[in-house]
Formats: C-alpha cells, sequence, structure tokens
DNA sequence: TCTGGGGTCCTAGGACCC
DNA sequence: TCTGGGGTCCTAGGACCC
C-alpha cells in the first residue's frame, strides 16, 4: 500500500512574519534580504513584489530595479525562526514523522493517522488553519505517495494551496509540467536533458534510461524514478534524524579585500563562530575547510584532515590560517572568504579517545565565555589579537545591537 | 554595482595498499 | 622489464536546494 505524505511550505515565508508584525506593510511589495545599498540578494520577496519580477536569490539592487516602490526589510532570523519552531509544535500533534527539510519547509508521514479524518484533504485543511491561526501565517501542503511527489504538489496552488497527486493521477498532473519544476534539476541538468529533447517530465518518464545514465550517472536514472512518481517516501522521526554534517559560516566583504590582515582577521571571527556553534551542539570536527571567492566570483576551496579532533577557536584558527596561506593568490582582491568544519562527531565520542588531553583548563574557559556570549551579545568578548576596525565595527552596528568591545588575554590561547 | 549564506550529495583523480 | 586490478582514503570542484 503507498504511503500519504504531506510536504507543507509556508508562504512567503520571511515576508509573511514581516506582514504578521507590521501590518502597515501587508499587500504591498517587500523585499526581505540584505541592505538596498551593498551586495546583498533578495531572501524572500513579496507575492506584490513577484509580479513585477522580483525573486530571491536575486541582487538587491536588480530587484529594486524591477520594482522600484518595494519596501526593503532587513531580515531578522530570530522572528523566523521562532515562527518556524511554532509550526513544528503544531507539526508534531499529528506524527511524529516530522522532517523539517528548512526553515520553511516540512515533510510529514501521514499514512498511519490519515484514516482519522474523513479524507486526506480534511487533514490538510485542519493543518492550515492551525498554523494560520496559532502562528499568523499561511502554509500551502502538498500530498502524494513520494516525498518529491508531495513537494511538487505544495508548490502548485500557492499560496493555502492544498493539492493531492495520488498514484492514479501522476501521469495526468505531473506528466505535462517542465522538467524544472521537479526538485533536482537546476540549470545544468535542464540544459543536457534540453539537449536530449526532453522538456516535460513525461518525456523524461519515458525516455531510454540507459541514455540518461549514460549523459548524467546514476543521478539520471534518479531523475526518471522521480518523473514517474516514485523516489524516497520515507520521513524520520526528530531522534532518528542524523546529526549536522558540517558547519559553515561566511561572509563577504563590503569592497573587495587586498590586505591579508583584515582577511586574516575576518577568518578568525569566522572560526569563532564556528567553534561556537560546534560547542553548542556538543560536537567536534576533524576536516577544517577554506573557501575563497576572488573579484569575478572565481572561487576555490581547501581542505585539510587534522591529526584530531577540535572545537577550539584557536585549533581551526591555527588550521584554517595555514591553509589559506597555501591558497591565497595575493595578487588578487578577495570578495569572500569562509571556514568550514566536517567530519562531525559527538564530542563525548572523542573525550573517550582522549583521556589524557591536556585541555580541560581552556575548555571550562571557553564554555564559561561562550555562556557570557549567550547572555549578552557575541560582540562582547573577543580574542585580543581580532578587534574590529572601524569598517567591522560599522557592519556591527548595522546588523543589530552595538557592544563596547573588551579584549581579554587569556593564558594558554596561542598567546592571545 | 551582477551574483548572500547555510547546507547536502556526487564525481573524479591521485595516493596508497594488497 | 613490465606493471593488473580492486579497495579505500583524501581532496577539489560542481550541482542543487532554501
Amino acid at each position: 500500500m503507498s504511503k500519504t505524505i504531506f510536504h507543507v511550505d509556508l508562504d512567503q515565508f520571511f515576508a509573511a512574519v514581516e506582514m504578521r508584525d507590521n501590518p502597515s506593510l501587508r499587500g504591498k511589495p517587500i523585499l526581505v534580504g540584505g541592505s538596498p545599498g551593498g551586495r546583498g540578494v533578495v531572501t524572500t520577496a513579496s507575492y506584490e513584489a513577484r509580479k513585477f519580477g522580483a525573486r530571491s536569490g536575486m541582487p538587491i539592487h536588480e530587484a529594486l530595479q524591477k520594482c522600484p516602490q518595494a519596501i526593503c526589510v532587513r531580515s531578522d532570523s530570530s522572528r523566523y525562526v521562532d515562527a518556524s519552531r511554532r509550526v513544528r509544535d503544531i507539526l508534531i500533534d499529528y506524527t511524529d514523522k516530522v522532517e523539517f527539510i528548512s526553515i520553511d519547509e516540512a515533510a510529514l508521514d501521514v499514512t498511519d493517522v490519515v484514516w482519522h479524518w474523513p479524507s486526506v484533504k480534511a487533514l490538510g485543511f485542519e493543518i492550515q488553519e492551525r498554523i494560520e491561526r496559532e502562528v499568523g501565517v499561511t502554509a500551502s501542503i502538498g500530498a502524494g505517495a513520494s516525498r518529491c511527489v508531495a513537494k511538487l504538489a505544495s508548490g502548485m496552488n500557492k499560496p493555502r494551496g492544498f493539492t493531492h497527486i495520488p498514484p492514479s493521477k501522476v501521469a495526468e498532473i505531473m506528466g505535462p509540467l517542465p522538467i524544472e519544476d521537479m526538485n533536482g534539476i537546476g540549470p545544468a541538468t535542464s540544459h543536457v536533458l534540453h539537449g536530449l529533447g526532453i522538456r516535460t517530465l513525461h518525456e523524461l518518464a519515458i525516455y531510454p534510461t540507459e541514455i540518461l545514465r549514460n549523459k548524467l550517472g546514476v543521478r539520471g536514472p534518479e531523475l526518471q524514478l522521480l518523473a514517474r512518481g516514485g523516489g524516497n517516501s520515507t520521513v524520520l522521526r526528530t531522534e532518528e534524524l542524523p546529526s549536522e554534517k558540517s558547519m559553515s559560516h561566511e561572509t563577504t566583504f563590503f569592497e573587495n579585500q587586498t590586505s591579508i590582515d583584515s582577511i586574516l582577521g575576518r577568518i578568525m571571527l569566522l572560526c569563532e563562530k564556528v567553534a561556537r556553534r560546534l560547542r553548542t551542539a556538543h560536537l567536534t570536527g576533524r576536516v577544517v575547510t577554506v573557501k575563497i571567492r576572488y573579484k569575478g566570483f572565481e572561487t576555490v576551496h581547501q581542505q585539510r584532515k587534522l591529526a584530531r579532533f577540535v572545537h577550539m577557536e584557536s585549533d581551526i584558527y591555527a588550521a584554517a590560517k595555514k591553509i589559506f596561506e597555501e591558497l591565497y593568490d595575493p595578487t588578487r582582491p578577495v570578495r569572500l572568504v569562509g571556514v568550514d568544519i566536517s567530519q562531525l562527531v559527538p564530542m563525548s565520542r572523542v573525550q573517550q579517545q582522549e583521556l589524557f588531553a591536556p585541555r580541560q583548563d581552556r575548555d571550562v574557559l571557553t564554555h564559561a565565555c561562550d555562556d557570557i556570549k549567550e547572555k549578552f551579545g557575541a560582540n562582547l568578548i573577543g580574542y585580543a589579537g581580532n578587534m574590529l576596525g572601524p569598517k567591522d565595527r560599522f557592519h556591527t552596528a548595522r546588523r543589530g545591537r552595538q557592544f563596547g568591545s573588551i579584549s581579554f588575554r587569556f593564558e594558554g590561547m596561542n598567546g592571545r
């Protein structure tokens, strides 16, 4: 028997939260994202702004050219996270098989519970109604026998849509849709498929599988399976979800940078953010990756597997600095730098293996600093060697609260 | 004034071992 | 002098998603 999977997609989510909290914005074209003068992109364009061609991911200045009357709103993730959590609380009232795929999307397996309602649609409507009443935002829901079908369905009647594509209707409803509507087909894959004369999901579904495999590797047959309405239909319970595989932070400079000191200063800030998140999640990692994006958008990465697991900013920075110095081409202005840590495992697992590690004093101090940052803000304490420059201070102030900077000198922290 | 920031997964080549 | 084939790990980069 086939499953019934729901895909819940919150409509224009960030913009919806802004409108909920500021009713004067309702019904107006708004762009949520970075600052209009900077290099930011639109995170969410309200439906009114989309009518003029503004889209998520579009540079803000371009969106403003298409929709000059749009109101720009700086994104405030804490309120979005809070609204998302409240939606999650509603969804787990229905089943514990709920996976939040991103801040505004979730998959639910309602196979075992849907029979309590008169119809699939009745359950969908009830969930939509509760989200709207209790959280103040609207949701579109798609239902189907696989996660991919449910997701596709959720996008078909936005906003506030409910669309059910049962297996018997897959060919009729999905077949005529363009391949780009399906999750997993981006510009590169779509280009390849167009080269084969494939434009609709029906054409993909009936195409010779072996040719797809030759052109797209294992991805080819997988995409065909999705186009036929198949694919993954497993939704894990929250406690079954795998933990994070990597954590990263990156930042684009307000202006391209050529000063190695400024770039390294920024890398250190990124290492601090990564390290703090690792400790909050009780994780430790072994592979450090540095990313550099040069003027012109060419992007390079280099990673290194360390001899031991790390979760301290000083250790991550020491590795990141070495990698950076090998990777960096000083003749080219730098647009962005990023720091990523992967091969994450729970700290408890590593600590068992490192009983003699002489690092406990430093760990205690670092955790105390984490607590202070948690209570009073991340800018309050930093390495003495990482005092913010005037330009950074400006950005910090624009992001929100500005604290006076206090520097600490920690014994045993690489002299900082 | 082109192109954010946080992720996951896959591929392909080289090193290394048996 | 010639040198296969399989497996695993490591690394860089690409594609895709929200």
